[in-house]
DNA sequence: TTCCATGTTCCGCA
DNA sequence: TTGCGGAACATGGA
């Protein structure tokens, strides 16, 4: 599930949840997950306490003193904090145990997350070369017009691509170019200066209702592409019929009337 | 059994 | 340099 707005609220969860307290012990129970040697885990977390939590696009980071801890959370992480042993997840990857033995899983699945470590978040977004936060304050409209110009190729790729803006994934992609009105196969060169605004105006719009419905536990709204992700469903905006179609090597849906 | 999944990376080709 | 298609990774659910 993880793209923006979710590792926003596993932000918040690992804030609520995981700081100020000591890291007694960390279990590796798959050491497939890690971006770092296991022993380097330990040394960077074990006997010290997060201070603080940043996230950039899909990435979230815990302030470990000398360093901190990345976490990705790939197609299907998930971060857990319980007391009791029994209510461990049943994809726990790794555990971080804390003094008073509660504790914070991180779990996936299907294992294409990364349990590592970095000296910095802005090390790592260097390293990285990741573009922007889509909804931190300083991503203002010009600077997403400087962003889009001079690209080309289709709109759909330009925003899954994290080295241009960090953090839309196929589902919120595909939601921002429905309310933008805009086909996701459109030449990025050939969008007009209102089209991009709209887009602009859209990923902003998105993200942050996402987080907010989310964060009250809430479910999409009935308006939302999401929820009619399927090949002739009706679209609820306009009546026209949703496809279904490949972009950027990921399944994409669209309303066939109203996105151009 | 087969297909599909809210992600990323690497490779070859234009 | 940029963009794109395809494959690979690992696992469970429909």
């Amino acid at each position: 599930m993880p793209e923006l707005p979710e590792v926003e609220l596993y932000c918040r969860y690992f804030a609520e949840h995981g700081l100020h307290q000591r890291v007694a012990a960390v279990h590796v129970l798959d050491e497939r997950i890690l971006g770092v040697r296991n022993a380097a885990l330990k040394k960077a977390v074990v006997g010290r306490e997060f201070t603080q939590v940043r996230r950039h696009g899909k990435h979230l980071f815990a302030d470990a003193g000398s360093s901190w801890l990345h976490l990705h959370f790939g197609m299907s992480g998930d971060l857990f904090y319980y007391d009791n042993d029994s209510a461990q997840p049943r994809f726990a990857r790794v555990v971080f145990e804390f003094d008073n033995g509660s504790r914070l899983a991180y779990d996936d699945m299907r294992l294409f997350g990364v349990v590592g470590v970095t000296p910095g978040p802005d090390a790592f977004l260097a390293e990285h070369r990741l573009g922007p936060d889509p909804i931190s304050s300083g991503f203002r409209l010009p600077v997403f017009r400087t962003i889009v110009h001079g690209r080309r190729g289709a709109v759909k790729s330009l925003l899954m691509t994290q080295e241009i803006i960090a953090g839309m994934g196929n589902l919120y992609v595909d939601e921002t170019l429905y309310r933008a009105s805009i086909h996701p196969r459109r030449a990025v060169d050939a969008l007009s200066d209102a089209e991009v605004e709209a887009i602009y105006t859209g990923i902003r719009g998105v993200l942050k209702e996402a987080i907010a419905f989310k964060s009250r536990g809430g479910d999409y709204p009935v308006k939302w592409l999401t929820q009619h992700r399927e090949e002739g469903d009706r679209c609820p905006r306009c009546g026209g019929t949703i496809q279904r179609t490949v972009v950027f090597g990921r399944t994409t849906y669209f309303c066939a009337k109203h996105q151009v």
